[in-house]
DNA sequence: GGTATTACGCTACGAGCCGTAGCGAAAGCG
DNA sequence: CGCTTTCGCTACGGCTCGTAGCGTAATACC
C-alpha cells in the first residue's frame, strides 16, 4: 500500500501487525466520529501505537483513509448468475452493501473532496480503489459478449471507454443514490438501473410477471420498503 | 436558507451585502484552499466582517458552504433542442460545466461526505440543490412524452421513482466522471451517456463504420481524436 | 555474539484554529 | 426619540496539528 519493500533493509523491520490496527482503528474511528472529527490522535490511541508511528508511515489523514477504505472494496466479486442482467444486478448489490457501511461512505466521499485540489491523492484513490474494480466491469462484459447478449466490439480503444463510461454510470448511481439521495440501494432499485442500463429509457419494463390487473402496465418492481424523510428546509436566500 | 424572516422585526436589520459577501468569499476560498484547509477565520477577513457574524449566520463550515455552493445550481435551465436525446445532452453538460468549477468540485463533495452522518445536513443539501434541481428531469420527461419520444407512465408513483432513479444516474454519472475518474463530462462523453440512458448497451450506438456520417441524426459530434490526458504523476509512496 | 541500523514509544512544544463572551457603537423600526 | 438587533473588535480556554528529541526494542549483517 504505501510501503513497497524494496529489499529487506537492515534494521527493525516494521510491524505489519501495527498496518492492519492503524487501518482498522481508522475505519472504527471514520464510524463513530467521521472525517471531520476524526483525528490522528485518536486513531493512534485506538491501534494502540504511538501518534509519531502513525506520521511515519502515512503523510496524513487523506492517504491514511485511502488506505483504510480502499480495503473494504477487495472483497467484491463477479458473480455467475447466468444472465447479464443478473450479473449486473449481482455486483451492484455488492457495492451497495460496501456503501452502506458508514466507514466506506464518510471515508470515500471525504477523500474524493479532498482529491480534487490534490493530485497525488486522486492517483492514489484511482490505483488502489478505481482502477482495481473495474475488472470487474471488463470480465462483466466479456462474459456477456461471450453469451452473446452484449455485441463484440472489435475496437479496443472505444471499449475501453465504454467501460469506463459503465463504471462511472454504475458507480456514480450507486454513490448518488445512496449518498445524497439518501435511499437504500436495494433490489427493486437494482433492477431498475439495470434495466435502463442495458435497455435504455425509451424500452418499457420488463415483460415476466403474467400480471393480475394492467393490460398496458409493464410490471414493475415491488414497492420501495423505506418511506421517505421529508423534512421542511428553510431556503430564503437567492442573489 | 439560514434565517427566514417571519415578519421584520425590529432593530436592526441584516445586512443582504454581507450575506452575498460572505457566500462569494465562501467559494474565493474554496477555490484557492479546498475544503479541509478552508477556515472561517479566513471566510470572514475575505469577506471584510467581524468572525462573529459569521457565527451568528451559519452554524459552522458545513452549512455555510453547502449554502455556498446551492447557488452555483440555480443557473441551471433546460434547453429546447427538438428532441430527448439533445435536451438530455444539453442540461448534462450545463451541469459539468458546473461541476469543472473548484468551488463546486471541493465544496459540494466535501459537504455530501459530511451529511453522511448529519442527517440535517443531508437535508439542508437535498432542499438546497438536489430537489431543486430534479425540477429539469421532470420538465425533460414532460416534453419527451409530449413528444411521444418517451411512454407515458399512468402511475405517479412510479414516475416519481424513475425520475429519481434518472437524477441519480445522470448526476452520479457526472460527478464520479469528474471527480473520481477525473476526465472530462466532454461532448462526446456526453452523447455516449445519452445513448446507454436511452437506448441502453444492448443496442449498439453507431455501428462500426457503415458508411461516411452516422445515421442517427441529432447532434452528431465526431469520434473526436481520444484525448488522453494522462497527468504525469509522481505516487512516490512514502519511505 | 556483537554491532550497526532502523522502528518504536513517550514526552514536550509552538503554532494555528475553534467557538464563545463581552463590550461599545451603528442602524433601522415605531 | 427610545428600543431593539446587528456589527466589529478583542480576548480567551481548549483542542489538534505536526515535529523534535531521547531512550529503548527488534532485526540484519558480520
Amino acid at each position: 500500500m504505501q510501503s513497497r519493500t524494496p529489499v529487506s533493509r537492515a534494521g527493525r523491520p516494521r510491524s505489519a501487525a501495527a498496518d492492519a490496527a492503524i487501518l482498522a482503528a481508522t475505519r472504527a474511528a471514520l464510524v463513530e466520529l467521521g472525517w471531520s472529527k476524526l483525528t490522528l490522535s485518536d486513531v493512534a490511541l485506538r491501534a494502540g501505537v504511538a501518534k509519531t508511528t502513525l506520521y511515519r508511515r502515512w503523510a496524513g489523514k487523506n492517504e491514511l483513509v485511502v488506505d483504510a477504505v480502499a480495503e473494504l472494496f477487495d472483497e467484491l466479486a463477479l458473480p455467475d448468475r447466468g444472465s447479464l442482467a443478473a450479473d449486473v444486478e449481482g455486483v451492484v448489490l455488492q457495492f451497495a452493501a460496501i456503501l452502506a457501511r458508514p466507514e466506506a461512505r464518510s471515508g470515500l466521499m471525504a477523500v474524493v473532496a479532498e482529491a480534487t485540489r490534490d493530485d497525488a491523492l486522486r492517483e492514489r484513490i484511482r490505483g488502489s480503489i478505481v482502477e482495481r474494480q473495474k475488472r470487474l466491469v471488463l470480465a462483466g462484459r466479456a462474459r456477456a459478449q461471450a453469451r452473446g447478449e452484449l455485441p463484440a466490439d472489435p475496437d479496443p480503444e472505444r471499449a475501453a471507454r465504454t467501460a469506463d463510461l459503465i463504471f462511472d454510470m454504475v458507480a456514480g448511481a450507486v454513490v448518488h443514490r445512496t449518498l445524497v439521495s439518501a435511499q437504500p440501494a436495494d433490489g427493486p432499485w437494482v433492477t431498475a438501473l439495470t434495466h435502463v442500463l442495458l435497455h435504455g429509457l425509451t424500452t418499457p419494463s420488463r415483460p415476466p410477471e403474467p400480471d393480475t390487473t394492467a393490460t398496458t402496465r409493464p410490471t414493475d418492481p415491488p414497492p420501495t420498503a423505506t418511506s421517505r424523510p421529508t423534512e421542511p428546509d428553510t431556503t430564503a436566500t437567492s442573489q
